[in-house]
DNA sequence: TTTGGTATTGAAATTGATTTTCATTTAGTG
DNA sequence: CACTAAATGAAAATCAATTTCAATACCAAA
């Protein structure tokens, strides 16, 4: 790691190991605040903007791409596996991952046929998961006894 | 209009028409600051904040959705037409839309084989647009001339 | 037409994430 | 050890998105 850096001019410090060490502990889809706190607990003196920094180090050399779904948050996603989508749900702000094997040649196919010269996809599902179904479910069953009451309220306007 | 949204429970007023109407006339990809500018133009009292809360309105009773793409803004995308994805060109930041019809048919399949209950797709194609490549190509030709100097300016981590 | 209760508005303030600044420290080189 | 460029941490700046609040306007019911 230190002389894959060094080729491309950049220093070690014990800082930015253990950025990247806990980066690639951790994986899936972290937020800069994510790890902003695991590398907290391990050494409390490093600064924010050094995690934030680092991370984005971290996609300069192509070890990460940054995801944006669904909240505001970016989130950083390691560059191993092959191109894959995400589904979001929307109850639990999870995120999964799916393949996009035939997909994504669908769309090289899509983007040549438009002369465009594709430099990445971003394929995302929003919806419900399985899980956060079953709950609604049981709520549902639940509340087959009791009296339904028919909402006035006007949906809020905000997210 | 003042009748579809009375029943919504919303009241018009000219603000609001003056947002609604310059919405559907600029129609494609609006941004806040965008439409802001234009209702300005037409009258210079309108707030910020009611062209904002007039365009979520107009997500709510469903005739626009939000889309995010590329950079940090938001955009807002009539819902005339079906499904469709965005190419966005890194170059000169816009936004072409493509088809999404056999696309949309397998993202169900994978959304349903993983007991996902899809609300909505979001496909993306970043990369560079064709007017985009010829300029480069262009200048490319220009420059075979002139002596080729080796860059030796990092990449700036910025986006 | 007047009136009363809401919805709406505009300006300003707030939020929340990201990014930059800057003074100081440190890594890597000789 | 000494030098230089890179890296760090704290704080400040950005920037879009959102909220607050007092004033105003809509519109349904009298
Ligand atoms: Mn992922
Ligand atoms: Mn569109
Ligand atoms: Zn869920
Ligand atoms: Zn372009």
């Amino acid at each position: 790691m230190r002389e894959f850096l060094k080729t491309k001019g950049y220093k070690m410090t014990p800082q930015r190991e253990l950025v990247f060490r806990s980066f690639f502990e951790l994986g899936e889809h972290v937020s800069v605040d994510e790890l902003f706190d695991r590398v907290k607990r391990i050494d409390e003196s490093v600064g924010y903007s050094t995690v934030w920094r680092n991370l984005k180090l971290i996609c300069e050399v192509g070890l990460a791409r940054e995801v944006t779904v669904g909240d505001g948050v970016t989130r950083y996603d390691r560059v191993t596996r092959k191109p894959h989508g995400h589904f979001y749900c929307l109850k639990c702000k999870s995120l999964q991952e799916f393949d996009l094997n035939e997909i994504a040649g669908r769309l090289s196919k899509v983007a040549t046929a438009e002369k465009f010269e594709t430099e990445s996809f971003k394929v995302e599902i929003e919806g419900v998961c399985k899980s956060c179904r079953d709950k609604e479910n049981k709520k549902a069953k639940r509340n087959l006894s009791t009296s339904p009451k028919i909402s006035r309220t006007k949906p809020s306007r905000q997210k």
